[in-house]
DNA sequence: GCCGTTTTCGGCCCGACTGTTTTCAGTCG
């Protein structure tokens, strides 16, 4: 379960763009409540949006006097802001948590309750919690409501119960890809599915999923569902239509099915795909050339229908190139197709290199020679072993006798493997609390790529830990930044760092900053490294392989790097091998 | 609360599904 923001929690702590999203999100969920108007509503919940995916600092923005540029963000909700990053505190929400229990938010999570069914349970029942709002079920008090029922209760109860049993909201995108493969391709396999695919949040590649969005073209939906149901991942029907089916998995997953006619297949997963912002702009510009768009086609004014087989039909209907589904997320790629402008987004077919991986020296659990040939039989022209360096104990950091003996051991290897594939001596070393490096300059000198990375001290104040890491990108033998701000997905806050200044100063040394593939990091996030990239970072995308299965994590590094509209040539490890390599002993 | 090639006021995407209802509200995506 989430932790609870309650009023008082910005007082005295750096307020930033996730903290001002948080507060608008909650300002909006407690407005629904509240039975304020509905667009008041979303006005917050979009600028909440907005402000979570800005690249650039909340505060900056604020600085510069430009927070109503903020698309969403008007005279009301820039003042706001202004409050909250004066004062660290903001009166509005305040008063709202008098005036509505802000634990009834935690009730939204619950399925099949929504602000309206919280507000009757809290004004008619008293309840302000998840725990009171179980007791209540089970003493079968809900049923007693008006508008309510027997199985209104049940299902209450089971949307309890997932939710316990899932412990979080979402999961992590390698978990979800992981069940969701398996499913698709049942699916595809059933009688009568023509085509079969993942959709919704997955299919964009977001990093955490909270429930999996299928889809099938075949002109016999009811069959489709009946032998869908009959796989062995799932556990109890949640609903069922004539077009949509929900179920349950048996780990407590929720998944949606859609099946439309094979005719309709493209408008059907372009909505299924989401995101739900980025339909709302594709209906709003189909209602302005006459059109209203929906998941069955389009529709005339005058009753009659376009349908669409695919979804190039889809946005050409709307006079805009096919989008990526990575993204759409209505974060300008809407005016960007308008304007064709959109990337030439990254593909894993043009990741070449491997520039962040570990071996048995350190940390990892193969040889030398295995993470060479794996890297081979996975098709890349060159692998940078990068072990940790001594300071890093728990994970068997090399001091520099043996750092000297890899380099001889590595030699051997690239004689042994020929040039097939070609292998660097890398260095993660560590960046010490105080900004000095884990070697000497000497010695760091000696190596082929340097990786300078923050394992400890993540929780240094803002000033400390910025100067910490801007340090490290001043050495002129640091080639490379890893996993940036140090996060872990769900479970470890970034470090407090001035980003905007991390990636100015990256620009200006020529630093890479790499995007750690792994799906527990996924860091450089794909905010961050739009905004890099934006400001004239170089990017890697790397991940940091401990084993050679990892190398396939590649996939999740440039899910990023696509959402982040990153195009090839800004990542150099897209390069081959004689130009990295160049570019590598330039910088000595 | 935001926003403007129909508008500075009056709109603001569109439909599926459920449960409890006699015609629809609430939730979800």
């Amino acid at each position: 379960m989430r932790e609870g923001i309650h009023a008082g929690f910005l007082g005295g702590m750096d307020v930033n763009n996730r903290e001002v999203a948080e507060v608008f999100q909650r300002i909006a969920d407690l407005l629904e409540i509240k039975g304020e108007e509905i667009y008041r509503v979303l006005a917050y919940r979009r600028a909440s949006d907005t402000v979570r995916s800005l690249g650039e600092s909340i505060e900056a923005v604020w600085r510069d006097g430009r927070l109503e540029e903020i698309p969403g963000v008007g005279k009301a909700i820039s003042g706001k802001i202004d409050e909250l990053l004066r004062t660290g505190r903001l009166e509005f929400y305040e008063k709202l948590t008098t005036e509505i229990p802000p634990s009834l938010i935690d009730l939204l999570h619950v399925g099949d309750v929504g602000p309206k069914k919280a507000a009757r349970f809290w004004k008619e029942l008293g309840i302000t919690s998840l725990d009171d709002l179980e007791a209540a079920a089970k003493a079968g008090r809900l049923k007693s409501l008006r508008g309510m029922g027997e199985r209104s209760e049940k299902r209450i109860l089971e949307s309890l119960e997932a939710l316990k049993l899932r412990q979080t909201d979402r999961i992590l995108i390698n978990q979800a890809w992981e069940i969701a493969a398996d499913l698709v391709a049942s699916l595809g396999k059933l009688p009568g599915v023509e085509k079969a695919e993942v959709a919704g949040s997955l299919r964009r590649w977001r990093e955490t999923v909270g429930d999996l969005d299928l889809i099938a073209a075949s002109s016999d939906a009811s069959s489709v569902m009946n032998a869908f149901l009959s796989l062995p991942q799932i556990s109890r029907i949640v609903g069922r239509g004539e077009t949509k089916l929900s179920v349950e998995l048996h780990n407590g997953l929720r998944t949606q099915l859609w099946v439309h006619p094979p005719s309709h297949f493209g408008t059907a997963l372009q909505y299924a795909t989401g995101s739900q912002a980025h339909n709302v702009r594709l209906r709003e510009l189909a209602k302005r050339s006459g059109l209203s768009l929906s998941e069955h086609g389009f529709m005339r004014q005058d009753g009659s229908e376009i349908t669409c087989e695919d979804e190039e039909e889809v946005y050409r209907i709307l006079g805009l190139p096919w989008i990526p589904a990575e993204l759409r997320e209505d974060r300008g790629e809407v005016e960007a197709a308008l304007e064709d402008r959109l990337p030439k987004l990254i593909t894993q077919n043009d990741l070449v290199g491997e520039l962040h991986s570990h071996s048995d020296w350190s940390d990892g659990s193969c040889t030398l020679e295995e993470m060479v040939r794996a890297a081979q039989a996975f098709g890349l022209q060159y692998l940078a072993i990068t072990d940790h360096s001594q300071s890093l104990g728990v994970a068997r950091g090399l001091d520099v006798d043996r750092l000297r003996q890899q380099r001889e051991a590595i030699n051997e290897i690239q004689q042994a493997v020929g040039d097939d594939i070609r292998v660097l001596q890398g260095i993660e070393v560590e960046i010490l609390a105080d900004g000095r490096m884990d070697y000497s300059d000497e010695v760091l000198s000696e190596l082929d790529l340097v990786i300078a990375s923050l394992h400890t001290s993540l929780r240094q104040p803002r000033h400390i830990i910025t100067a910490r890491l801007l340090k490290a990108i001043r050495n002129p033998h640091v080639d490379m930044i890893a996993h940036p701000t140090g996060r872990l997905v769900g479970s470890r806050d970034p470090a407090d760092l001035d980003m905007e200044a991390i990636f100015e100063t990256a620009a200006e040394h020529q630093v890479v900053l790499s995007i750690n593939a792994s799906p527990e990091r996924l860091d450089l996030s794909d905010v961050h490294a739009r905004r890099a990239m934006e400001l004239g970072c170089l990017l890697a995308v790397n991940t940091d392989a401990h084993h050679p299965e990892h190398l396939v994590l590649q996939q999740y590094g440039v899910g990023v790097a696509r959402r982040a509209w990153v195009e090839s040539g800004s990542v150099i490890n897209c390069w081959p091998y004689d130009r990295v390599h160049q570019w590598l002993r330039a910088r000595g």
